[in-house]
DNA sequence: AAGCTATAAGCGAAAATGCGCATATAAGCT
DNA sequence: AGCTTATATGCGCATTTTCGCTTATAGCTT
């Protein structure tokens, strides 16, 4: 659980959604991810880490260079939940409708929904 | 782009998460939601809402209660998006090394990647 | 009408996040 | 060795997010 929230947040960012997608194309090192997005050399590295953390890329070192490259396998791991859940809303598994009579007074346990007690 | 980041910003948080798993079973009251989360009344609604406005949710109101459930055709739209992504990076688009040569002082526009100035 | 109940929203505090600046580290070049 | 370059990281600040407390609103119930 903790996982996939970690891997939503990664998700969760405009610049990092655009470093994904150059990666998508091509493997590429911290210079050419802030060449391509003209962003910030900190910037560039900071969310790179951030979506190598979680588990999105794959790190190769060459020399000077970190070069970031989607991890297919990474992706591998959290996927299932992503697209389990995804596939089991779109095939709507009917909405059963509640007896929300269990909800009334006389069946609750403590002050019922109402946590407020009210002045 | 945006609406994309709003939709993973909505997943990237373990309530809403686990809110969307008992919605996935069956359309829930934010009474419902908070007692079966054992959370605050403020915090269910604030968190339905936050997956509402990103286009996860379906809201119904029957007398005082708002009755919130999965919404198949919000997350029909940003889905492509999500799961095309996703799928390239599964695929593998072969990464295709680079010419790291171009990135060398005499091709470099201005101070090359250094973009910072060292002493 | 009076009172109760479910939900939403304003407010403020605490926590998390993003990022620039400066610096540290490591590797290549001359 | 000394300089340059690519990347990572500590620090601090600004912005955003989260959430509890409180109150407002609207719809029941009697």
């Amino acid at each position: 659980m903790r996982e996939l929230v970690k891997a939503f947040k990664a998700l969760s960012d405009e610049t990092r959604l655009r470093i994904l997608n150059l990666l998508l194309e091509r493997e590429c090192c911290v210079c050419e991810v802030m060449q391509a997005l003209d962003i910030s050399q900190t910037r560039a590295s900071r969310n790179l880490s951030a979506l190598y953390d979680a588990g999105f890329l794959k790190l190769r070192k060459d020399g000077l260079w970190s070069l970031y490259s989607i991890d297919q396998e990474g992706m591998k791991e959290y996927l299932p939940y992503l697209v389990d859940a995804v596939r089991k809303a779109l095939e709507g598994n009917e909405v059963v409708a509640l007896d929300r009579g269990r909800l009334r007074k006389a069946e609750r346990v403590g002050p019922g929904c109402g946590q407020q007690a009210m002045k």
